[in-house]
DNA sequence: GCCAACGTTGGC
DNA sequence: GCCAACGTTGGC
């Protein structure tokens, strides 16, 4: 099994919206990176995923969601009314997908991003380097098990 | 709101 | 294929 790290503005959805509907599939579409794509295109039921938000008043990882569908065409990118409309794209080669998230379990705090850039176990980490915008990576399982050590402080 | 860092686009 | 211009991300 594999570990991932996916950011979120939780305004849009976050932890919360999971934890309210822990037996809710979620759909995960809009990426349009193709890095970020690519990891997702790897990711297989089951896989851990911690959960970031960005861009928000508490920046942080925030909790554990899992993937429950692996990848499959992202249907907004078909949808010319969508923001996530892409022109350039078709049925038969679509470019953009999505997977299925649903809740594990949430963080007792949200871990601020300052605190994860002190371990030393994500120094490497993709998350905690300047001018990083990668919203989907993988975790080594040292980095998803440094991340969960900070829920026991 | 600012702005550095990054990915993408498009002219050449 | 290069690279400047542009749009976006995302912390602060």
């Amino acid at each position: 099994m594999n570990h991932w790290l996916m950011k979120t503005e939780p305004d849009e959805l976050g932890i919360d919206d999971f934890a309210h509907e822990p037996q809710r599939d979620f759909m995960w579409d809009g990426v349009r990176n193709y890095q970020a794509r690519n990891f997702m295109r790897s990711m297989q039921p089951g896989d851990h995923v911690v959960l970031y938000h960005s861009s928000c008043k508490h920046i942080g990882t925030a909790g554990i969601v899992k993937v429950t569908r692996a990848a499959y065409a992202d249907p907004e990118q078909f949808n010319p009314d969508s923001a996530y409309y892409d022109p350039k794209s078709s049925a038969t080669e679509p470019r953009w997908d999505a997977v299925d998230l649903c809740f594990v379990d949430k963080f007792p705090r949200i871990i601020p991003l300052s605190e994860l850039k002190t371990l030393s176990a994500l120094a490497d980490c993709a998350l905690v380097r300047k001018g990083n915008r990668l919203s989907v990576m993988p975790l080594s399982a040292n980095e998803y098990k440094a991340i969960l050590a900070t829920t026991n402080r």
